[in-house]
Parts: C-alpha cells; sequence; structure tokens
DNA sequence: CTAGGGTTAG
C-alpha cells in the first residue's frame, strides 16, 4: 500500500527517471521524479549512473603486492603466521601493515594478540607499532593498557608523535573523559615541539559535540581559523552533524554555507548530517532540495543517506512512503542494509503492525548475516510495547541460540516490557539474568525496574533497589529521583519525597519540570497547597518555568483540596501563559462553576472540545444565577 | 605502516 504518486517533469531528456508502479519503478524518459507524500514532495534527479563509476586510472595504478590482500582476520593470521617463518624476518613495516589492515576491518583484540606474537618473536617495534597498539585499546574502551603501551615508548626511547596523542584524546573522549583529552590537546600546545593537527583539533571537536558542547565547538573552530590549522571538511561536518542532532537545522545550514564559501566542498557524508538534521524535523521539502543539490554536485546520496530518510518517515508514522524508498534504493542498485531493514520494522512496530515487521525480520533472516543484535531488539522493543511478552521472550532465546549476545538495550526493553504488563517478578529474573550473562545494568535499567515497582506499589523494594543502585558506582541521575519522588508521593510518603526533592541540589542535580510538577502534585496530595504554589512560583523564579500539565495538576490539587478561592487565579495565570486545561482538570473546573465557585468569564478559555460538551452539562445544573463575584 | 566526521534498538 503505497501512498506515493510520481509525478514527472515535463522536459525530456535523454537521460531516465524512474515511476512507481505496483512492482516498483519503471523507467521513464524524463530527467526528474517527483515523489509527492501527502502535501509534500521529494524530488530526485535521474542523470547519474546507477552506481558510479570508478576511475580506470586508479585501477592501473594500482601498485603492485608482494602480499594478497587481507579482507578478514582469517587472512590476516595466515599472512602473519607465514611472516613469522621467513628467514630472515620481514621488516617491522611489513608487521605495521598487517596490524594497520587488521585495525581497520575493527578487529582490535586480533592486533593486540598478534602484536603480542611479534613479541615472542623478538620482532622490534617502533612509533608505528605502539600507536596502532593504543589505537586498538582506546576503541576496546582499555585506557588503562593505552597509557601503559605509551609508558613503552619512553623504555624504548622512542617519541610519540602528534598521531600518537591524537589516538590517546581520541581514547579518552570515547570514554567520556573530555576533560583529559583536553588536558593531553592543552599540553600539545605548551609543548611546543608536537603541535596539534588538524585530526587532532577534529577529534576534540568531535569530543565537544558528543558532550553537546556545540559552542565549545564551534569556538574551538574559530580559534582554528586564527590559526595556521584551518579547520577542514571534517572538523565543519562533525559540528553540522551535531548541530542538526540538536535540531539546530538553521545554524547547521548556515555553517554549511560557511564552509563551501571558504572553498572546502562537502561531500556525501555532510550532506547525510543535514539530511537527517531536516528529515527529523520532518521538512521533506528541504529534504528534496538538499537531496537534489548533492545531485547537482555528482555526490550521489549512498545508503546511509536512504536510511535516514527511511527512518524519519518511519518516526513519522509514514512507513508506506519509507516502503516507497527502500523499493526505489533497490532500483537505484544500493543495497537496503540491517539498517535500513530493521529501521522499516521499527516504523511497523510503532503502527503496532507486528505482522509486517515479522515479515520485514523474516526478510532479513533469509539474506543471512543481517539480522543482528539491534535488528533482534527492535522486534522484541515492538512486541514489548504491544505487551506481547511470550513473542518478546521466545525472541530472546532465539537470538541466543543464534549466537547473538542479548546486551543491556535488549534486557531494559525486556525489563520495561515485563514491568509494564505488571509481570515484576519476571523482570526481577531478567534482571539477575542480564547480570549473570556479562550485562551491567545502566541507570537506565535502574530507572525503568524502579518505574515498575514504584507503579506497583512496591515503594519498599524500590527503595531497596535504589540503594543497590548507590552501592555499585552508578550516578542517579534526575530520571530516577523524578521516578522515586513520584512513587513516593503515590505511596503518600510526602515527607520522604520531600526530603529527596530539597535534598536534590547537594546531590549536584538540577530539578527539571517534570521533578517539580511530581512535587507540587506530591504537595497538594498531603494537602501542603500554600507549599505547592510557592514551589510554582520559585519555579519561574529558577528558570524553570512551569508547563501545562504543572498548571493542570496545581489546579486540580487545588480543587481536590477544596481550596476554590485560589483557583480562579491560577486559572487566569495559566491562560495568560497561553496553556490550556486538559479534559480531567476541565470537568473538575466545570463542576466548580456548577457550584458557583470560579468565574465563568474563564470558561470559554478552557480546552475548546471540552467546551461544548460541558456547556451542555451546565445547563443542567445552573438556571439563571449571576456569576460569582469575587 | 599509525590519528578525526554520517544511519538502526531501551
Amino acid at each position: 500500500m503505497l501512498k506515493m504518486m510520481i509525478r514527472t517533469t515535463t522536459a525530456a531528456t535523454s537521460s531516465s527517471c524512474y515511476c512507481w508502479s505496483s512492482r516498483g519503478m519503471n523507467c521513464l524518459h524524463s530527467n526528474s521524479t517527483f515523489l509527492v507524500f501527502g502535501n509534500n514532495y521529494f524530488a530526485f534527479f535521474h542523470s547519474q549512473p546507477s552506481k558510479p563509476i570508478k576511475s580506470t586510472r586508479t585501477q592501473l595504478e594500482q601498485p603492485k603486492r608482494d602480499l594478497p590482500k587481507i579482507t578478514n582476520v582469517e587472512d590476516a593470521f595466515n599472512v602473519f603466521d607465514r611472516m613469522l617463518q621467513m628467514r630472515p624476518l620481514p621488516s617491522v613495516v611489513r608487521f605495521n601493515k598487517i596490524l594497520g589492515q587488521v585495525a581497520k576491518l575493527k578487529h582490535y583484540s586480533a592486533v593486540i594478540s598478534l602484536y603480542n606474537q611479534m613479541g615472542v618473536s623478538r620482532i622490534g617495534h617502533d612509533v608505528y607499532t605502539l600507536t596502532i597498539l593504543i589505537n586498538c585499546y582506546c576503541h576496546l574502551n582499555q585506557m588503562g593498557f593505552s597509557l601503559s603501551v605509551l609508558g613503552k615508548f619512553f623504555k624504548l626511547g622512542l617519541e610519540p608523535d602528534v598521531f600518537t596523542f591524537t589516538t590517546l584524546i581520541n581514547g579518552f573522549l570515547l570514554e567520556n573523559r573530555v576533560a583529559e583529552a583536553a588536558g593531553i590537546f592543552n599540553k600539545m600546545i605548551a609543548g611546543g615541539n608536537c603541535q596539534p593537527s588538524v585530526v587532532t583539533y577534529g577529534t576534540l571537536v568531535k569530543g565537544f559535540c558528543m558532550k553537546g558542547n556545540n559552542s565549545a565547538a564551534i569556538q574551538l573552530l574559530r580559534k582554528m581559523e586564527e590559526g595556521a590549522c584551518k579547520p577542514d571538511l571534517v572538523v565543519y561536518s562533525t559540528i553540522i552533524d551535531s548541530l542538526c542532532k540538536d535540531t539546530l537545522v538553521d545554524d547547521a545550514l548556515n555553517l554549511f554555507s560557511e564552509m563551501m564559501c571558504k572553498g572546502i566542498a562537502p561531500d556525501v557524508i555532510t550532506y547525510n548530517a543535514l539530511m537527517n538534521g531536516v528529515c527529523k524535523l520532518g521538512e521533506w521539502k528541504e529534504a528534496a532540495r538538499l537531496l537534489n543539490e548533492m545531485v547537482s554536485k555528482n555526490i550521489f546520496p549512498d545508503v546511509r543517506t536512504f536510511n535516514v530518510l527511511v527512518d524519519a518517515l518511519c518516526k513519522e508514522g509514514m512507513v508506506g512512503e519509507a516502503e516507497g524508498v527502500v523499493e526505489m534504493m533497490i532500483e537505484r542498485d544500493i543495497e537496503p542494509n540491517t539498517v535500513t531493514y530493521t529501521s522499516l520494522m521499527d516504523g511497523f512496530c510503532l503502527r503496532g503492525e507486528m505482522g509486517k515487521a515479522k515479515k520485514i525480520f523474516g526478510l532479513m533472516l533469509s539474506k543471512g548475516s543481517m539480522v543482528n543484535v539491534v535488528s533482534y531488539s527492535t522486534l522484541i522493543n515492538g512486541y514489548c510495547k504491544r505487551k506481547m511478552m511470550d513473542e518478546a521472550m521466545t525472541l530472546l532465546r532465539e537470538m541466543s541460540c543464534k549466537g547473538l549476545v542479548p546486551n543491556t538495550v535488549t534486557y531494559n526493553t525486556l525489563v520495561d516490557g515485563c514491568c509494564k504488563v505488571g509481570k515484576l517478578g519476571d523482570a526481577q529474573k531478567l534482571f539477575s539474568e542480564m547480570q549473570a550473562c556479562g550485562q551491567l545494568p545502566n541507570v537506565r535499567t535502574y530507572a525503568i525496574l524502579l518505574d515498575g515497582l514504584c507503579k506497583n506499589r512496591q515503594i519498599s523494594t524500590a527503595i531497596q533497589l535504589f540503594k543497590e543502585m548507590e552501592g555499585k558506582k552508578l550516578d542517579a541521575d534526575i530520571v530516577i529521583y523524578n521516578i522515586l519522588i513520584e512513587g513516593l508521593c503515590i505511596a503518600k510518603k510526602i515527607e520522604f519525597a520531600r526530603e529527596l526533592f530539597f535534598g536534590l541540589s547537594s546531590r549536584g542535580l538540577q530539578p527539571n519540570v517534570r521533578t517539580c510538577t511530581i512535587m507540587i502534585n506530591g504537595l497538594c496530595i498531603g494537602g501542603r497547597t500554600s507549599e505547592a504554589e510557592k514551589l510554582l512560583t520559585e519555579m519561574e523564579e529558577k528558570g524553570c518555568p512551569p508547563n501545562d500539565c504543572t498548571y493542570n495538576i496545581i489546579i486540580r490539587g487545588f480543587i481536590n483540596n477544596n481550596e476554590t478561592v485560589r483557583v480562579t487565579g491560577l486559572i487566569q495565570q495559566m491562560v495568560e501563559k497561553g496553556f490550556s486545561a486538559d479534559a480531567w482538570t476541565t470537568e473538575l473546573i466545570v463542576e466548580l462553576l456548577a457550584k458557583d465557585k470560579v468565574d465563568p468569564a474563564l470558561l470559554p478559555l478552557m480546552q475548546k472540545e471540552n467546551y461544548e460538551l460541558n456547556l451542555s452539562q451546565l445547563k443542567l445544573n445552573r438556571s439563571s444565577d449571576h456569576p460569582n463575584k469575587h
């Protein structure tokens, strides 16, 4: 079922384009195709060849190889073994080449074991060997070992260079240790003999972006512009991507034009970042413009470009359109991959169309080696959200049988599913199971389980679990406290909730709107309406302004406490801020109106859809009374 | 022969 229409432009050229039919895209003789999604459209220009033709020059200029090209770890080990048997032994450079190639395949532990074999065979190492080794430990999140390799440099009288330091900076960043990464960077600047390169800058820029600190990243970019080491495509693309992820697409586009003004040409990665930004905002027209723009520059959309599109369409509920994009990919010889199908599957899951989700999963299974932990987790998540826990559990066992190791995310999904169907025992069993399998629960796992316990009125077990979490070195975030404070309030332990709430700042945590709203609700439940109102005022002062939910909660709280005198003022405040009452609150207000407790002049300001309904109700209760005066 | 940027799951 495809809700997609195609319009083709009238200008016929020799180049071809494709038109949608029930079986796929057909070739037409025109130079562009418009895919219409409701009122939005995509235009794809098909002047490009299906597959970019590789330059024959590079093929002719291939350097001759004395060793076969390594495409997998097995080959690497074989070649390595043969080299070890050669006499005289090949130079360290030859060994470095092997290590480098295996590292590029991301088989970092394999590199380490190869390196250890080199040591046994008394092959010397140089700066290259050790830098590759450091990089491997970095990617394995083993900074301790990386640093001990650094120690080896000095022991062997070798000088770490800009590659070594950049690798170390990257390692710290991968472990989220931005301060230490910046420390190395600053020492390089101060040292004088090993200045950061554009890659070093780019690495640190990425670090700031990872922390969500775009302004620090941009500041560093500006510093580069002033100095000798000018920012390159990667540095710009990193920041553009980060801005897009924060939905700051306009800023990203400004940086994008700035980059091009400096003569730096974008590539497919830059465009994919921008595509991601505009698609996540549902700006399909802008996405179409970008697609056309990139193709016009001979930058061809790749599988990731389309994946971004597929994913965004699915998340917007436009799965049919997403399917269309997938078929278009196939037509254009861009093979959909695991990510493509997983996104599509998630799209069906989101709409509760589990049959179709399962069908996509079956398709992936039939293609072999396409299903991974993420695709299993996605389908499991779909079943969990539909409360189909048996199917979800079956998949968990099935993936394990296939040698796929369920990770923390997989378990979190399942624990959440069990909690939502009230099977707290099963949730706790999974919680133990994951730890037995070496999958460590994270803050999110605890949040899920704590929420489940609180919602199922097991507050004492929740407190126990919270203490267990504190015992491990997991830092509770504000989400954890929101859950606990809410749980305590539901359990009518308002005093305990207050204690937690007012102790937040001493734990270095900032209450957010949700925290305050939960606390206001709790205070109202406890009959402390004036304290609740005080908190509402403080929210404004502390730069955490209340939202419509906060107002609805406090108004309901006041009404439930029969504090009707202050209700009118609160409603006024709410509507002044452009918020409206939800159905529940409106009902309560209408009841009050019926008893002449609030000013009926406020009624038209209530939620519109309930207004009509409740007016008729009002007529039954009210006769010719005069409006309440105050 | 060594270092930095993009898509999927809670």
